[in-house]
DNA sequence: ACTAAACAGTTACACATGCAACTATCAACT
DNA sequence: AGTTGATAGTTGCATGTGTAACTGTTTAGT
């Protein structure tokens, strides 16, 4: 036991820990309210938030593989959340939108995040989510460029 | 787009992603250096710390499921790095040691753990690194123990 | 024009995962 | 002793996921 690695004062795990105790939280709220699951919700709220865009850009803002993108997409498709139209200038490319339906149901989604961020910030306090933001905002720009 | 929520803002979201980053970088690592998964990596690290343990302690630590943890411990038992033991008084309980050479690749892993450590904590910075822990004991503090 | 490489997105297949149901064991209550 | 409920752990089955291979399209080089 020379050699032991203290889990509680290893970063990653600690990291990784925290994340799946509270997106487990967030996405039994989601789950239930919707029936939506994890990659839907991340297509989602991407794709509300910038309006219009592709499947691509979704899988490098989320990091999401692409094949988990272009299923959540398909399923939003299929409830009529979201509406696709290919590109007339490259024919790949397929421009992502949500429907009448999409936005409402967005609306409601983006709200439920809203509160349940709020109550999170209560529970951290206002000093322990800001130190969580600053170490999390040092995470991102050491490893969001260079990693794939 | 007026009730649009900012997901560059939205805490659950980034821990997240942040987490992925993060341990998708170290999954490579040992996976590629040991050919072991994420949960088996999480049970052995585990139980290379607590040195003698169960499966439900292994679950309780880590939040993974128990299947998950039953499936990563016959894995590693293949593989000559752990044993069982029946307990004698309650016959239900297995308890989980490392073998000899268990003990071993623990100890590379533990060393490759902590090099990817100093790694992280030299890029982010003393002062980010010192931000983010304290920001991850908060959630730990409200979320660990009421969360199942 | 033609070929090769790059890119957006989908699908087949194998593997990983979670839920529910199961075995086996123990503890508590009657 | 017998029944009920709880616990540790495993397994069947349906679903989720990633890799690699695929289609269709565009771009670059010859």
């Amino acid at each position: 036991m020379t050699d032991c690695l203290l889990l509680e004062e290893f970063l990653p795990y600690r990291l990784v820990r925290a994340s799946e105790l509270v997106s487990r939280r967030f996405a039994a709220r989601y789950r239930e309210a919707y029936g939506i699951s994890r990659p839907e919700w991340r297509t989602f709220a991407i794709l509300g938030q910038l309006g219009r865009t592709t499947a691509t850009e979704i899988g490098r803002q989320s990091t999401m593989h692409k094949t988990k993108v272009s299923r959540a997409v398909a399923s939003l498709e299929e409830r009529g959340w979201l509406s696709r139209r290919v590109d007339e200038a490259d024919r790949r490319i397929e421009w992502l939108t949500l429907t009448a339906t999409g936005s409402k149901v967005y609306a409601e989604l983006a709200e439920l995040a809203r509160s349940f961020q709020q109550q999170l910030a209560d529970d951290l306090g206002a000093e322990a989510a800001a130190a969580l933001e600053r170490g999390l905002a040092a995470v991102e720009a050491r490893f969001s460029v260079t990693s794939g």
